[in-house]
RNA sequence: GGGCGCGUAGCUCAGUUGGUUAGAGUGCCUGCUUCACACGCAGGAGGUCCCCAGUUCGAGUCUGGGCGCGCCCA
């Protein structure tokens, strides 16, 4: 049996690496596949396998985790699935410069020694982030962990790609690109961020063959000029008609280019007048498909100027900007020189300003992809939440672009596509080939470049479970129930999960998307490194406790906004912690003293509060938070449900601490007796307790298990783990809205005795002795019944009379009872003052009351209801100001 | 430039279909070594619900405009 002896103080790392371990070598979270209970699945985010566990990844973890305890508990067949993705543009970055610190040129080794060292690294760092979450007790199936590059990921990977191409929706070829220099790469619009700079406007005079006129160019960057191959003037704008059949040549190369009308020129930007670069710009590369211009390319993969370039070649492009520029003031072709701000783009990864660039490469056409995508959330099947994120989904859906799926790099899943030399045919094939099934020709080359990672985490939720191939695991959690995951990777993974999912396996990849909002620190700062304001979930788990963490992380977070967490928030979870471990502490030492072993129900939820022995009845605190209970119960579940988790986590903490601890546990205080024995007294608070165990759960997992597996040690056929225990569900008989109605009338009490001894400044180590009078008799009876609590939390003995106080005498007025305290001669000042104070919201309440009731309007068309409402209130105002005057006038001075 | 969201106590946020004297946590102030907890207990102070107009008997809540802040896309 564990033991009941607690430590005083709350050392949450002294249980909880036990329990993640016990968790997850009894394997209590692995689903069965052939279950008869309802389903619920969802996988995780793969997590970078470069990556370490940051306060996102906790954040996130922590929802999930809440939904999936909860629906555990609730009985469904759960499959939370974790694995982590390959990275390839990070991982490659990670282990060239590895490699480089050791001396080894990754471009000297090959591709091949290459990847050996590449899966040597990630055998050895790559499993940090997977460590992390274990000891944060995610309850992840850790024996379905998946990697993307692993085999059957893989063919997943190859079989998609085949099939894509197959129908017509992976296409090769020639197209501007966003390249970054930095990585040597291709990459997506999506991994280009865009950032303003401040830059400049050069304005460049262009002569016009065969005449004496300029015309002036503006351009931000000059240095592609090198590649201009025409220059536009829109066919609205008059000034320029008379360029319309001329040529201009073009300063430093001399080239000829024509003067074309083209929607390119804005007449309103600049001269009206622009250059055109087709191989350099997206604008001017659709001007250049547009007027069949010449696609002259002058930069090479690091951005230095080509063979193109003339004189310029070898520069780099901001070397090559001032040579240009100094070469065109040489020759008075500058014509002025403005500030002003641009747009430039650079790699999300190496934030290098990437450089539009003619290459080919592979694409995905999207169009079809995105339609069904859009179609599907449109008749509901899956559902976003918060909504506002669904008219983000469908904005980008709509105007979706032919996604760049091929990267220049070796660390990844390579593209299956063979190029026969002797024919030039193209083999994409699900099986390596060996020959050209067009000419026979056995000279065949694999193309050199992986896909996109985003490309294989498309396939996440099919490929994880086993996909291509027919699984169980596939028909029995495919589609997922729901994913979370962070608005910053909606449109990256979440609509390309869309619209693979839908073409692989007609049908989309999960009923519900859950997008949370971000971590921030105390100041509402994103947490970044370079910032240096991150919390390191791994550290503050050590100082504070897993359990402090999570709940710190969603009290504070509304329904998809974003979290403001610092330490003194998480030192406040902790202290919540702490009030349950010493609850428990309570209970426990209580247990010993009456001489009673750990009990609980072996039904705890038909359990209902047992009749006192003495007495014959249950006892008002017990009926009163076993009623509360249900509520609570239901209140959180649906939260839950509809992941309103700070909401929940409130609850439970009110719930708590002033409900439970405040009051529950203090009445109870009353009734222990030494040496009892196991009364029915006991039963209650036990079941209780324990009940409410269950529902901190999914919150805070570890320090109820801890807690959970002591109360219940003893009770017969109980669940191996609170993971696996029920989740309280409503219980028919125990709302007793009396009950509640009587504790609280006993607090309003108790509370205002405990106001006026602070008021007059009694000592609560003195008793106090007064009169309570009342018109109800309920109220009276309660009092006269409740006479040990009112000693015990308010240190006073009441007697109890029928009607109002005497004119001049009441303390404390409400609408149902009076209350009068003797206290010591010349304390009254203070008293006075409190009164005073108390008049001026009821003066001021009264006569808005009185207003509306003067207003003819208000009663013909407000409902009855309210105005009846209003004049009970106004009755209730005007008596509490009368006893308040009163008593003010009596009051010695 | 286009789209979306947010302004309520010092701070972080709740506030249902419009209807009490607008709530919670935290922080702050006062008192308390009350035999579970000072990571605690009890009490208290603290608000022009961003501004202006409108609708309404009645607006924190609905409508329009303004100001301030944030995010996404170009």
């Amino acid at each position: 049996m564990p033991s009941l002896d607690l430590d005083k103080v709350y050392e949450p790392a002294r249980f909880e690496p036990g329990w993640a371990d016990w968790w997850s070598k009894e394997r209590l979270f692995t689903p069965s596949t052939n279950s008869d209970k309802p389903m619920f699945s969802l996988v995780i985010p793969p997590p970078n396998v470069t990556g370490a566990l940051h306060m996102g990844h906790m954040y996130e973890s922590t929802q999930t985790d809440i939904t999936m305890r909860f629906k555990r508990m609730q009985g469904y067949n759960v499959l939370w699935l974790p694995g982590t993705d390959h990275a390839s543009i990070a991982t490659e970055m990670l282990v060239t410069r590895y490699l480089a610190e050791q001396g080894i040129d990754a471009k000297e080794i090959g591709r091949e020694k290459f990847l050996e060292h590449a899966w040597a690294w990630k055998e050895k760092y790559g499993g940090t982030i997977v460590s992390q979450l274990k000891r944060v007790g995610a309850s992840l199936d850790w024996t379905r962990e998946r990697f993307t590059m692993d085999e059957g990921l893989s063919k997943a990977v190859r079989e998609t790609f085949v099939r894509l191409y197959e129908k017509r929706l992976i296409y090769r070829g020639e197209y501007l690109i966003n390249w970054c220099p930095g990585c040597r790469t291709a990459v997506s619009d999506l991994e280009t961020v865009y950032d303003e700079q401040q830059g400049h406007l050069w304005h460049i005079r262009y002569p016009v063959t065969n005449s004496d006129e300029f015309v002036t160019v503006a351009t931000t960057r000059p240095e592609t000029m090198l590649g201009d191959t025409a220059v536009a003037v829109n066919k609205a704008d008059d000034r320029y008609k008379h360029l319309w059949d001329k040529t201009v040549t073009l300063p430093l190369v001399g080239r000829c280019l024509p003067v074309i009308c083209d929607e390119l020129a804005d007449p309103e930007f600049g001269t009206g007048v622009v250059k055109v670069t087709p191989a350099h710009d997206p604008n001017d590369f659709a001007a250049g498909k547009r007027n069949d211009l010449e696609f002259i390319t002058i930069l090479d993969d690091e951005a230095k100027i080509n063979e193109n370039g003339g004189e310029f070649v070898g520069m780099d492009r901001y070397q090559a900007r001032e040579a240009v520029i100094q070469r065109l003031e040489e020759q008075g072709l500058i014509a002025k020189i403005e500030d002003h701000t641009n747009n430039v783009g650079s790699c999300q990864r190496c934030k290098s300003t990437t450089e539009p660039r003619i290459s080919t490469q592979w694409f995905v056409r999207t169009k079809t992809l995105a339609d069904a995508a859009i179609r599907a959330v449109e008749e509901g099947k899956t559902e976003i939440v918060p909504d506002l994120w669904q008219r983000n989904y469908f904005e980008w859906m709509n105007n979706i672009r032919d996604w760049c799926i091929s990267r220049q790099l070796w660390w990844g899943h390579r593209i299956p596509a063979w190029y026969c030399s002797d024919c030039e045919e193209i083999i994409v094939a699900r099986l390596d080939p060996t020959v050209c099934t067009k000419c026979g020709a056995s000279n065949l080359v694999q193309d050199d470049d992986v896909l996109d990672t985003w490309f294989s985490s498309g396939l996440w939720p099919f490929s994880t479970l086993g996909w291509p191939e027919k699984t169980d695991d596939l028909s029995t959690f495919y589609p997922t129930s729901l994913l979370n995951t962070g608005s910053d990777i909606l449109f990256f993974w979440v609509a390309r999960m869309m619209m693979l999912g839908l073409e692989m396996m007609g049908d989309v990849p999960f009923r519900q998307v859950f997008i949370h909002g971000l971590v921030r620190d105390a100041d509402k700062k994103k947490m970044s490194k370079t910032k240096g304001n991150v919390i390191d979930p791994v550290e503050v788990t050590e100082k504070y406790g897993t359990d402090a963490v999570r709940f710190s992380l969603v009290v504070a977070a509304g329904q998809g906004s974003d979290v403001v967490l610092s330490e003194q928030r998480i030192s406040a979870a902790r202290d919540f912690a702490n009030k349950i471990w010493n609850a428990a502490r309570f209970v426990f030492l209580s247990l010993e003293k009456s001489n009673v072993e750990p009990w609980t129900p072996e039904n705890p939820d038909t359990f209902k509060p047992q009749p006192s022995a003495e007495t014959g009845l249950v006892p008002l605190e017990d009926r009163w938070i076993f009623s509360r209970l249900n509520e609570v119960a239901v209140a959180t579940a649906e939260h839950t449900e509809k992941y309103r988790y700070h909401e929940a986590a409130n609850l439970l903490y009110h719930f708590f601490w002033h409900e439970f601890c405040d009051w529950y546990l203090e009445l109870k205080k009353i009734s222990f007796r030494e040496d009892s024995g196991l009364t029915p007294e006991w039963k209650n608070m036990l079941a209780a307790m324990e009940k409410s165990l269950r529902l901190l759960h999914p919150v805070m997992p570890f320090i109820t298990e801890e807690l959970w597996q002591r109360i219940t040690s003893n009770t017969a056929d109980r669940a191996k783990s609170i993971a696996l225990s029920t989740y309280p569900v409503e219980q028919t008989g125990l709302a007793d809205s009396e009950s509640q109605r009587n504790i609280t009338l006993l607090q309003e009490v108790i509370t205002a005795v405990r106001t006026l001894r602070a008021t007059i400044n009694v000592s609560p180590k003195v008793s106090l002795a007064g009169v309570f009078y009342s018109q109800t008799q309920y109220a009276m009876s309660v009092i006269a019944e409740q006479a040990m609590a009112l000693q015990r939390l308010a240190n006073v003995s009441l007697e109890v009379e029928t009607g109002s106080a005497p004119d001049g005498m009441a303390m404390h007025h409400t609408a149902e009872f009076d209350l009068v305290l003797k206290i010591p001669d010349g304390e009254t000042k203070a008293l006075r003052e409190r009164l005073t104070k108390q008049l001026q919201p009821l003066t001021k309440a009264r006569d808005s009351s009185k207003q509306q009731l003067a207003n003819q309007k208000f009663l013909d068309k407000a409902p009855d209801h309210i105005v009846d409402s209003i004049r009970a209130k106004l009755a209730d105002y005007e008596s509490q100001i009368e006893k308040i005057q009163n008593t003010l006038t009596n009051l010695p001075t």
